[in-house]
DNA sequence: ATATTATTTAACAAAATTGTTAACACAAAG
DNA sequence: CTTTGTGTTAACAATTTTGTTAAATAATAT
């Protein structure tokens, strides 16, 4: 029976059980009980091979920001495309990705956005992240603005634009749903029309004025 | 020594700390000593006036939906203006009252939103909030694109595109604020700026494209 | 085979947390 | 003054929850 030995069968049944009682509940709300349930272990064994509660969440909360700062890069990493498509794919890629991992917005802004000390952490490595990103996007700004293709815009309100079309929706969903009339139930075509709205109006905020 | 009855002393200091513990700390992070303790009563004095926890934060967060829909209807309200014009104030007031009540995003997303059985009682009154406003602004839009005034849009979806625009950024300062560069530390002036490329954007979703 | 190490279990313990209760204080009404 | 009702306190109780530990079992190495 070979089986490589850093996927101990119950270590990650834990994982997979505190990912989802964490990402629902949150930190204050998850039972380690409950999570030991539904892994099918006893709950001693998540004191043997994690000590504590806190150590669990912590695994969990670093994949889950190792996530969403990806989700971002990849979704506007793509080079070799004229800076009006790629911002097109990049909200479309990231609207995707959250959609995704539809969850994740809220456990993040819960988690992490309510305790200073866990996102004190993490602000170096947001910074690594987003300034490269940042700087590359405001050059090629820059540059489509200079040539008079586009309105001037600077890249931090732009992405904050985009970030917050694309994730609200997924945070408000709840309470969006008995506003939806004809198509309320049917989540996936309002989010057809809401990723196709968050294109336009990013699109129409970059098109330069008509002069008149 | 005259006091109206209904102004109880502590039942009114217990509703203020419970307020701040609950907004802090969520239902299942809150601590019923902690909130004693901040109102300066024995615990008892928290089951004498509201029997239990949830009871104390059924209240709280009543008060807090109440609020959340109102900053909506105040803000959007304003009848007798060219639609441009109350567009723009709307957004303006609504921005304005979110900052005013900074933490109230994050308590409702994380409260309501996770908790089917919350925003299920909510359901109704969401809709006889809304609905009318709706349909008034949509009646508006058609007027004004019919005029050829502005493009075409969908109210719901403008609505969502302002309120994403507006309370997303409250709820993600904390990982902003190191990307603030030479404005980090400086909430006041980000906020105007952000407040300014709020109006803009949708300024320019409602500008007609130009003909070509 | 034996020793050593890793995994697993059941029972226990400590602390925290919500809620109850009986007694007490005190003012107002009769 | 006595009664009645409200407010208040301290002590207690029940449960939940996280974490520990000693003993049992399985695996691995010597």
């Amino acid at each position: 029976m070979f089986m490589p030995e850093h996927a101990h069968n119950k270590e990650h049944a834990i994982l997979d059980a505190a990912e989802h009682e964490f990402l629902t509940k949150g930190f204050d709300g998850a039972r380690t009980t409950s999570i030991a349930r539904a892994a099918g272990v006893t709950h001693a064994m998540l004191h043997y091979y994690f000590r504590t509660k806190e150590k669990i969440f912590e695994r969990i909360l670093d994949e889950k920001m190792r996530l969403m700062g990806e989700s971002v890069l990849t979704a506007f990493g793509t080079p070799g495309l004229p800076l009006s498509e790629r911002l097109r794919q990049g909200i479309e890629n990231h609207f995707d990705l959250i959609a995704a991992n539809a969850d994740l917005p809220r456990f993040v802004v819960n988690e992490v956005f309510s305790r200073p000390e866990r996102y004190e952490a993490m602000r170096q490595r947001i910074r690594r992240i987003m300034e490269p990103l940042l700087a590359g996007l405001q050059h090629d700004l820059d540059e489509a603005a200079a040539r008079g293709e586009m309105d001037s815009v600077d890249a931090l309100m732009l992405l904050l634009d985009i970030i917050s079309l694309n994730v609200f929706p997924f945070l408000a969903y709840p309470v969006l749903e008995p506003l939806l009339g004809d198509l309320a139930g049917d989540k996936a075509r309002f989010l057809a029309l809401r990723r196709a709205e968050n294109v336009e109006i990013i699109r129409k905020r970059l098109q330069k004025t008509p002069q008149r």
